[in-house]
RNA sequence: GGCCCGUUCGUCUAAGGGUUAGGACGCAAGAUUUUCAUUCUUGUAAUAGGGGUUCGAAUCCCCUACGGGCUACCA
């Protein structure tokens, strides 16, 4: 059993987007398989049919594509292991639905979805729970009330039914989840649950073990919210006579909202500003439209950075790994135990690590697509990767780096009306003229020389300096930001100098 | 309500019986930058509460509180 390649798999139904704890999930199943030199499958759990989202599995595998995480197996990749999509197995379930039955560890129930809640209401009303197992199901409409005949007869008519899993009385189920230790459960509080549903398709639990199953799955690593199905998952393997290949289960703890309490969710996004999906969604139903990381400009590395950090720690104290250096490292055993709050600000924090580590030309290949939207179509390539070089360390992502430096490319049409009340006072027009005459006169416009040349006509005229360098900011840029101004003179060229003086001259009104 | 899981700076976390409880984000201050940002330095701030066990507990046990998940013919 311990020789057994590791194969794991991302099981999401095809809802809508993936969120970004599924994301999570993923990354986490796949430098899992990939740190033990196993499979990574992808497996569509479509089986509620009134959920499906068109456009939904395409989502996913674009998604996990972006982020790097090769599939091995799965509806694109095909495999031995096929179909990868649930809805197209149906006929596999329908045949482990009726082993259960014939073996005595599942069995046909009648009730309508009615009478259930009716029951349910009952109970409650009385501060009781109702619970469909050996308490209440001698009295129900099932295989174990009914005759056979009427049994019989009623799968044969048009009477819907469906298969439930018949959990034995007060027998304590323990299980060794491979991040929470031992987990144990008394089965006189769980219920029969569902197996089979009368519209033809398996429930996910049913489907979900059949498949791992079958599909030869090692470790199956999901959310918290399936912790309580443990038991039931465990006693379905044993139903089914495989307990010596059950795959063992890893329980990953929550993403949490940023504030306030509850898990992430899309509303949180929104409100704080920030995206819960890796990719922008366009709901084809309410038209509605989301956010994503990769729209948003950040880099799917230090997004998966960002992620792998939200519940897992290297016990070092390096934060930047890449996706290979992830899987080198990765262990189960250091996800921690509990939910993690999201923090937006860190993973801002991550986006400008990565873009001041990206080489500038990388950088100045993004940012063309920037320039060419705000309608600059002649620009120097040397130059944009030089100006990217300049503006990275100031931007957490590349389209920031138009609002760090648009001004190398486009005068400034107006003035930072502050900058123009605290530094350009009644002298500096007259200081402006003269310094615009200066710098006509400089042949060598190279950045250090020019810096030299200035610096020695400011001291002769006998200048201040604060006055001086930043009026003359004010010419060139519009306000008081930006990098060295030489920089910006030799970058714009010594005629587009003078001219945004002159310019200024005539704009700026005291 | 019932069952299960969890709880270290505001946030992500390290430390798995003995540390001045460490790092990162954020925030604040200082330095550098004649701008702004960056960068650097420093600071800020935590073991949920109460009982045990022990020479010694963030670490082990119990109780309480709080948080989370599940409690569907949804996954």
């Amino acid at each position: 059993m311990n020789d057994r390649k590791v194969r794991v798999r991302f099981a999401p139904s095809p809802t809508g987007p993936l969120h970004m704890g599924g994301v999570r999930t993923a990354l986490f199943n796949y430098l899992f398989a990939k740190k033990h030199n196993g499979d990574f499958l992808l497996r569509i759990e479509d089986t509620d049919q009134t959920r499906y989202v068109p456009g939904a599995e395409d989502y996913i595998m674009e998604s996990l594509a972006w982020c790097g995480l090769k599939v091995d197996e799965g509806i694109r990749e095909g495999g031995p292991h096929g179909p990868y999509r649930q809805s197209e197995r149906k006929e596999i379930y329908k045949e482990y639905a009726e082993a259960l039955v014939k073996s005595g560890n599942a069995y046909y129930a009648f009730d309508s979805a009615e009478e259930l809640d009716k029951l349910r209401h009952e109970y409650e009303s009385k501060g009781e729970n109702f619970i469909y197992n050996a308490s209440t199901r001698s009295s129900l409409k099932n295989s174990f009330t009914l005759s056979d005949e009427e049994v019989q007869r009623l799968l044969n008519s048009e009477e819907s039914f469906v298969v439930r899993f018949c959990m034995p009385d007060n027998e304590v189920v323990t299980e060794n989840d491979i991040i929470r230790g031992e987990v144990s459960f008394n089965t006189g509080l769980l219920d029969d649950k569902v197996l089979y549903k009368s519209d033809g398709m398996p429930t996910y639990h049913l489907a979900n073990v059949v498949d791992d199953h079958l599909m030869e799955i090692t470790h199956v690593i999901r959310g918290e919210e399936w912790l309580s199905s443990m038991p039931l998952h465990v006693l379905l393997y044993r139903a089914l006579g495989w307990s010596d290949t059950m795959p063992r289960f890893a329980h990953l703890p929550l993403i949490l909202k940023p504030v306030g309490k509850g898990k992430l969710s899309k509303r949180d996004g929104d409100k704080l500003g920030f995206p819960v999906f890796p990719l922008l969604w366009n709901d084809p139903f309410s038209g509605e439209v989301s956010r994503g990381y990769r729209e948003d400009g950040y880099f799917p590395e230090a997004f998966i950075n960002m992620l792998a950090f939200l519940g897992w720690n290297p016990g070092t104290e390096q934060e930047f790994f890449s996706l290979e250096e992830l899987v080198e490292n990765f262990s189960l055993e250091r996800v921690g135990k509990s939910g993690s709050k999201f923090d937006p600000e860190k993973t801002k924090w991550f986006n400008h690590q990565y873009l001041i580590r990206r080489s500038d030309e990388q950088i100045a290949e993004q940012f063309e697509a920037i320039l060419k939207s705000k309608g600059i179509a002649d620009y120097d390539n040397a130059k944009v990767i030089r100006i990217c070089g300049l503006l990275k360390e100031r931007a957490n992502f590349v389209s920031e780096i138009w609002n760090q430096g648009y001004f190398f490319f486009q005068a400034p049409t107006e003035y930072d009306a502050q900058v123009v009340k605290k530094r350009w006072k009644a002298e500096t027009p007259q200081m402006m003229k003269e310094i615009a005459e200066f710098l006509n006169s400089v042949d060598n416009w190279d950045t250090a020389p020019l810096k030299e040349a200035f610096s020695a006509f400011v001291t002769g005229k006998g200048w201040g300096f604060g006055a001086v360098m930043n009026a003359f900011r004010l010419c060139l840029v519009g306000a008081g930001i930006g990098p060295d101004l030489f920089d910006i003179c030799n970058l714009i060229g010594k005629d587009e100098t003078i001219n945004r003086i002159n310019r200024a001259l005539n704009q700026i009104r005291l």
